[in-house]
DNA sequence: AACGTCGGTGGTAACGGTTCCATTTTGGTA
DNA sequence: TACCAAAATGGAACCGTTACCACCGACGTT
């Protein structure tokens, strides 16, 4: 087996220097219309490739993305990883997969993984802590774009989420307006941006219709385990128990749908539901689900599209953050009380 | 900001030669145990990370691991992805994802960037076509993985997949023994193994009860689209319409129930149906369904440990079939005729 | 006719590791 | 104390690119 072409070989069998076919390959320099000619059919003739490792090292970066998503287990992040992946194929870059199983600790691993391959960007779901170690990315000019949630305290890096607070009063207002007035929300955790913003637009839409917060039914649930499910449990045990619930969390809408079903809650006679995130499953669900439906593919686009132009330097230093709307899709899991 | 630190910083640092140095991190020579504290802790103060690439230029070859899917928004190769991304990681390999996309063209190009790329090793479902790209990969010394699906003219590389004839005559004959004898089944393509050797299974266990197979009830569907629906509505409209169907393209299996539902067919009364495939929300479903369940831990663990070995040349050559057992899952879309 | 300018070209030093090989040091043995 | 093998070390070539720089004609200007 004959061991694959370098650049000198082309070179050699083109007739030029080395230098010529380096600028033909990335079109840094002047080349006369016949050498091009000639190093091309080489390239072909040797079915040359230039090897991605050697070019990482003498630029010093490299053309592959990291990205760092929570959990390939919960839909959401899965059909958002299928999307970079694509998005990311369609402008020649490839895509290091890492996760978090939202661990702190292997965040910062997976970090340092990251940071040895060079990666010339980073698209990640961080797990609001290690705020050090993306802030030594950034530092390092690695363009970092956060996608669903973000770190407060890094306001460096571009951000791409969905509108977390409208679409939490959406959905709230949205039991209200069928008469609900005890309804719970079982959010992420209060430390990720998505969990503070949806309770935060839960919270407006029940101060524009006049109610008063109750704690007792805006309850955190982690994103690992069955927390979200004790949680929703202990709501339905109190003496005023909730007649309408948003569970905001993504990654514990199914614990929580597993739980009602046991517990033989009707929905939506018994507890009016809306969930966030709309997967394919939901609508297969008895009864099909309310949702927040969350634009995945834009998701996505925007964020390849950020860490691509900031590799290409094709964008002012000012951190971006898009908000793309999400939809509000009714179904029937949600009723007039 | 200064530069990150190089082995040669290192050297400097602890007062031995890059030899050295090189060789406290590969334990690949001998080294006195005062110099090899120096350099520990030389590489600690200077907070020393050896470029992937460089190692990689030098060595010929990386610790990448390829892992090539066909595509996350099914949940089967998503969990996949989260399994061996984890079992990756706990070795020391990084993974860097691609998918098909079910495409053979998509699927090529995949393969050459990851050649570029100097892959250590690949897992992948493979199309079935690019055979001479596959080929290539395993000539080239680079061990090549097939996880869920294989392609019969390889046969050099190793295959992962569950114990497909078997799982699918339990599947068929739990039909049977319910007394069903006109049975549907939508297989995958004919040209994946899973296709084939699904059908096989199908066909041995009526065999076993001494039923006529009739080709108008197989039917394979494309993993894309929702071919799949179109296949059971046509079986559903015969004269003499099945009894009960077998999905056994994971891919087709939520089309199908779409369908099924929107039609208003009864499970089971209407229609006895097994899925191949268990995902955490079929349970979620009504009814409840009954299921080939795949134990995804389990491929992902000895896809990783295969590549893993293979590439630390700890293995004999002769390649490795390694079928795990799927479970049956009875839950309450199957009843007695 | 002398002089920039510029398209086109080749030589070569990085880039940051690994590895082979020659050399020095060490320790054990006669 | 001399000697030899084994252990420890350093030097330097190499992996395949990119990018800087020097150079060489040809051409257009004064």
């Amino acid at each position: 087996m004959k061991k694959a072409a370098t650049i000198r070989d082309v070179a050699a069998r083109a007739g030029v220097s080395v230098s010529v076919v380096s600028r033909v390959l990335n079109g840094t320099g002047p080349v006369a219309p016949v050498k091009r000619g000639q190093v091309l059919e080489a390239i072909e003739a040797l079915a040359y490739r230039p090897r991605a490792a050697a070019r990482e090292l003498s630029h010093g970066r490299s053309e592959t993305v990291g990205l760092l998503l929570a959990d390939l287990t919960n839909p959401f992040f899965a059909r958002l990883a299928d999307r970079v992946v694509a998005e990311a194929r369609s402008r020649d870059l490839q895509i290091l997969l890492m996760t978090t199983q939202e661990d702190p600790h292997l965040e910062g691993q997976a970090l340092d993984t990251l940071l040895d391959r060079s990666v010339g960007g980073m698209i990640g779901t961080p797990t609001g802590h290690n705020v050090e170690r993306w802030e030594k990315l950034a530092a390092l000019d690695i363009p970092v774009v956060f996608v669903d949630r973000s770190i407060t305290e890094l306001d460096r890096v571009d951000v791409v989420s969905i509108e977390n607070v409208g679409s939490a009063a959406t959905a709230t207002g949205h039991l209200l307006d069928r008469g609900h007035t005890r309804i719970g929300i079982v959010s992420g955790p209060l430390d990720t941006t998505t969990g503070v913003e949806r309770v935060r637009g839960y919270e407006r839409a029940l101060r524009e219709h006049g109610i008063e917060r109750d704690d007792r039914l805006v309850r955190p649930a982690p994103f690992r385990g069955d927390r979200g499910a004790d949680v929703v449990a202990g709501m339905l045990a109190l003496d005023d128990p909730p007649t309408g619930l948003v569970v905001a969390n993504t990654a514990q809408v199914r614990v929580v749908l597993r739980m009602l079903s046991q517990a033989r809650i009707a929905i939506p006679d018994d507890l009016s539901v809306v969930v966030f995130d709309d997967n394919p499953w939901t609508e297969l669900i008895r009864p099909p689900l309310t949702a927040v439906s969350q634009p995945i593919d834009m998701l996505a686009l925007h964020s390849v599209e950020l860490v691509h132009a900031r590799m290409r330097q094709k964008l002012p230093p000012a951190p971006r953050r898009i908000r793309v709307p999400a939809e509000f899709l009714e179904r029937s899991s949600t009723a007039r009380i």
